[in-house]
DNA sequence: CGTAGACCCTGCGCGC
DNA sequence: TGCGCGCAGGGTCTAC
């Protein structure tokens, strides 16, 4: 479900309601995510404080308390968070509540079970395993087409799947790799090798706007992406290839075509991306 | 070293 | 209606 607009609007959507709060209680349901969660470090982390900031490092959603811990979430391909305004029972799926001291209740819910929650001390955050590889954010300052054509340097292989490496820029998955290389006219396939500089260019503006488009309509809601109040988002109706194939490019009138990369579908426009 | 494929897990939509 | 298949927004590990 999310990459780096949904986790972003999630973010924003908390935000003024956590900073201030204090965890009062934390409950696990299936322990079992992607790594199993551990509710005694969980609860030492967290338990009396207050949250202090609500972060965003590439798809993780980064929860500071009094600047000593930080609770990590990763959604996965299924995850969501929600805040609800009472301890309601826990719905199907759902693996973590999180109690605050004014009586709402933070929900994490997963089917799959790839998503990730844990904590750790914020000073530690730069040094662990799960960021210590993770490449630049697309969004913040200084990220450019040079940066992507250092990266590329003595590599081969597809450009969209370079694009997908967390090593080489974070947050972009499947959706957001088809969408910024349409919109930056650059077929999928093509070799990162083969890429000429002012090409490079293009395609980190592609990016940073492709990713700041879905940010500002509130992120992709394909099947069940909400924000922490269940709001849904709408960039879907703006994707001009991603789970398109056979329609018409909006741009030229072209059949979109689907082809598979590394296990995974891509889509893209044969006419408008060479 | 970098890259491709299998794998983790559940749910959904489709064709038969 | 029921069933099997393919597919799904992510990331990691292994084999080349």
């Amino acid at each position: 479900m999310p990459e780096l607009p949904e986790v972003e609007v999630l973010r924003r959507s908390l935000a003024p309601h956590l900073v201030g709060r204090a965890f009062r209680r934390v409950e696990v349901g299936n322990p079992s995510l992607r790594e199993p969660v551990r509710p005694a470090t969980l609860r030492r982390h967290l338990l009396g404080r207050r949250v202090a900031e609500v972060g965003r490092r590439a798809k993780y959603l980064l929860i500071g308390l009094d600047g000593e811990s930080t609770l990590a979430l990763h959604l996965g391909m299924s995850g969501r968070v929600l805040l609800t305004p009472g301890a309601s029972a826990a719905g199907p799926h759902e693996h973590l509540r999180f109690f605050l001291d004014d009586g709402r209740v933070l929900r994490f819910r997963d089917p799959r079970r790839f998503g990730l929650a844990f904590a750790l001390p914020t000073r530690r955050l730069p040094r662990d395993r799960h960021f210590a590889g993770l490449g630049p954010e697309p969004l913040a300052d200084g990220f450019d087409g040079a940066t992507l054509r250092s990266a590329a340097r003595r590599r081969h292989g597809p450009v969209k799947s370079f694009l997908m490496d967390a090593g080489v820029v974070v947050g972009v998955g499947n959706i957001y790799a088809c969408e910024a290389l349409f919109r930056a006219g650059i077929h999928p396939r093509r070799s990162v090798a083969r890429i000429a500089p002012q090409r490079w260019e293009t395609l980190a503006a592609s990016v940073r706007e492709v990713l700041a488009d879905a940010i500002r309509q509130g992120g992709t809601t394909l099947n069940d992406f909400a924000d922490g109040e269940g709001r849904r988002g709408y960039f879907q109706v703006s994707l001009a290839v991603y789970g398109r194939d056979g329609e018409t490019c909006t741009r030229c009138g072209r059949a979109i075509r689907r082809l598979v990369q590394s296990g995974r579908s891509t889509f893209y426009c044969p006419r408008c991306q060479r």
